[in-house]
DNA sequence: GTCTATATATAGATAGAC
DNA sequence: GTCTATCTATATATAGAC
């Protein structure tokens, strides 16, 4: 008895997905996962509260949906560097540009990272999604340093897990924590002069740290 | 008519005051500050949640008290070094230490940070209190800056804010996103050997920039 | 799959006695 | 200054028709 509809603007679940997920994630990123509201989610989205429900079962699982669809992003952006055939030099920067880039790009990304840290990242625990994730970069990161200290052009013989925290923390920090060191010291961050004067800060004292006198 | 009670334990307002602050500060940082109950303060004080409204007035301006009160914290500590008669790599390479150390003892203080920054540090931004703040920390490093670049010893000119973001971003960061990252990576940063390679690290790297080739 | 209306719980804030 | 009891708003979650 049901009528099909037949237009091109029939409903379409996989679309409906995404529009709450877009919502969602700038809800959640803007007040926090307690500081969210599923009503102002429902408002903003082209469908009901009712198919929040539907679709993703309760608030903490939307929550943890948009997570992962956060953390998806990145892999894929990683994933595309080929950085295997430039110098061991020039391949870190590109790398460092990159995660820079990023983070300076994706405040929204930044901000769910610093709330699931928040929560003890007990959400990111129980998907197993997320936490196969990221270890790539450590790979590529590992590569670069062999390479280097093969070539003779990295002194030093780092963990390349530490130097990726040396560079994710300066890319990180100065875009999770901009509003209180905005507040404080008075400076816009985004600036371009600033911005591009940080993205060689961080990119020489990476390589100088490698080519110091090893430990 | 009312009876004064004479005994050394009678009601003592400061007192109750920083009980308050105490339970709310880990409350708060545990859970964020919409995350954060007032109901479950107040249980785990001595008093009740009548006194928390007679006192701080909101759930808000608890808040805020617990903010200034760690904010305030750090400020005694680092006025108390004493860098000027100390050679400028020696001096830096304690404020380092010092400010690593800091954070890492003071996990509760990072994570309000943190959820200032959630709120965009809306806030801070209505405390002159905390705006007037670490101020000083740049004026340390410009100082050792100086007398570094007239030595010698530094041959890169840069700037003071600069470098306290580059050291503040480590530290923090370790503290900051230990659970994601811990979860990602599969490493306890809090471990003493970690502990004491990074701190090493980011000495190293920081001062290694400031000796490299001036841009 | 989608809607409106509603149940149910909870949390911030207050009343008012002592 | 301190207590217990309570008001009121709001937020997550669900019912049930279509």
């Amino acid at each position: 008895m049901a009528i099909k509809r037949e237009n091109g603007r029939k409903n379409d679940p996989q679309r409906t997905r995404e529009d709450i997920l877009d919502v969602a994630t700038e809800e959640f990123s803007t007040y926090g996962l307690a500081g969210g509201r599923v009503d102002a989610i429902a408002e903003k989205t082209r469908t009901s509260k009712r198919m929040i429900y539907y679709y993703f079962g309760s608030k903490e699982d939307l929550y943890l949906a948009v997570l992962e669809r956060a953390y998806r992003k990145i892999r894929t952006l990683e994933a595309d560097l080929q950085l295997s055939n430039l110098p061991p030099e020039q391949a870190l920067r590109v790398l460092i540009s990159t995660t820079f880039e990023h983070d300076q790009a994706n405040p929204d990304f930044v901000r769910l990272v610093s709330i699931e840290n928040i929560h003890h990242a007990s959400h990111m625990l129980r998907s197993e999604e997320i936490r196969d994730l990221n270890v790539s970069v450590i790979e590529t990161i590992a590569a670069i340093l062999e390479r280097g200290v093969a070539q003779g052009v990295f002194t030093r013989k780092a963990d390349p897990l530490d130097i990726h925290m040396l560079i994710s923390a300066f890319c990180f920090f100065r875009v999770s924590n901009r509003y209180t060191f905005g507040t404080i010291f008075r400076r816009d961050l985004s600036e371009p002069a600033t911005m591009e004067r940080h993205k060689t800060m961080i990119a020489d004292a990476v390589i100088g740290y490698l080519q110091g006198k090893a430990g």
